[in-house]
DNA sequence: GGCTCCGCCAGATGTCCTTTCCAGCGGATC
DNA sequence: GATCCGCTGGAAAGGACATCTGGCGGAGCC
């Protein structure tokens, strides 16, 4: 399956040579010249990678909003208006994962979308099938064995979470960050209230046990 | 927990140089003149991000040897020769994550370390092998020849830490302050508990010894 | 505007871990 | 071999943490 690349670039000319370019390498392509299009893209197509030219459209995609659904961990590289160290570094900062200035040579472009995408393949799979339990991201619904569960927002996100990586165990502060979005809040029982209730959700069976948690660390999945 | 970076650089000004200034950022930092060094520290330290300066080294890390246990998939920054386009694709195009051209702005390198262990925190195998024991971080599972030992929080933290290198051997002060966070209490009998602890849930065959107390110093895991 | 659902927030309760204490053992030193 | 000091490991007290319930407020829907 090929790669989507999201092109975040408001000039017409780049975003149109790049495009081709791109897709002449085996890329899916998509275009967007506003950020909403691009936030608006980056919700509903699940890119796996955003070349972007405007550092605030980087804190945006990383921040979230209320909401909206886009990955807020999807691989970023920004397209730097010049050839400043400075401004790359402004950019790293600013939560992306890489950075070329410009002018560029399109190989490295590439050969950095490349290694990019090898290190989060499978970071973000569709469907996450573990176990007993199914958890198909686009559609956002959950199944245990076959018997259908319904989650509202949070609850998905943090059965989302836990499930990407079964076995793993979270802590606590992860799954805030990850989840919420927090900085730092700390003293709340809000994450324990929703594991509480997602828990009590997945338990179809009387003695199934899917959300498990690890004294004095987070929680996990089971399965 | 600071992260640790592997420099691996075999002209020593440079190499000293870095170190310092990464240590100055809060990093452990190992140096490695040598290719065989490097791979040597790569497996017995498991840092967190490398920064090589040879091609090949980075080709030998991405394939393993047999019998050599350290974890291909660590990330990996090149420090190229020259500041050539075409050498940062081969370095990318070689399983490198990252690449910066000499001379490089030590704030750009710093940003890039710091993006390339945001994005891979947590992702990393991080398992630690040491003849029958294994200690599986990212799900807080301890094997003793494919028998699951179950320990709490404290028991864990310790024996990863005990495990981290298994013949070294650690100072009560030492051990106090990376799993207890203490400053300098010295009265307790705290310590010594968990250990013993831990010593029988790791005996899984009668003549297991893991956790081995090194008289008026502290403990060390293997003999 | 009323209704419902969702997300967030304590409080009471129960559970499990952590720490401490102590008696006994065993190296270390001379 | 005698003595000292540190280590061992059981048991028990205390504390830290997790769970669940119920309530409050806001957003979205009718």
């Amino acid at each position: 399956m090929p790669s989507a690349v999201l092109v975040a670039e408001p000039q017409l000319e780049t975003r149109e040579l790049l495009g081709r370019q791109l897709r002449d390498d085996g890329f899916d392509v998509l275009g967007a010249a506003r950020r909403s299009e691009a936030l608006e893209l980056a919700e509903s197509a699940r890119p796996d990678v955003v070349l972007l030219a405007e550092l605030e459209l980087c804190l945006r995609l990383r921040e979230g909003e209320p909401g909206r659904n886009w990955d807020r961990n999807v691989p970023v590289i920004v397209l730097a208006s010049t050839s400043d160290p400075v401004e790359r570094v402004r950019a790293l900062d600013r939560g992306a994962d890489d950075v070329v200035g410009r002018p560029f040579a399109y190989d490295e472009l590439l050969a950095r979308i490349r290694a990019l995408i090898r290190r989060t393949a499978g970071s973000s799979e569709d469907v996450i099938v573990s176990g007993d339990l199914v958890v198909d991201r686009p559609t956002r619904r959950v199944h245990v064995r076959d018997t259908p569960v319904f989650l509202s927002a949070k609850e998905f996100e943090l059965v989302a979470k836990l499930a990407s990586q079964p076995h793993r165990v979270w802590t606590k502060e992860e799954l805030l960050r990850d989840v919420w979005g927090f900085r730092a809040l700390g003293r709340t029982r809000t994450l324990e209230s929703h594991a509480s209730r997602v828990r009590k959700k997945l338990c179809v069976a009387p003695d199934d046990r899917f959300v498990v948690n690890v004294w004095g660390v987070g929680y996990r999945m089971l399965e």
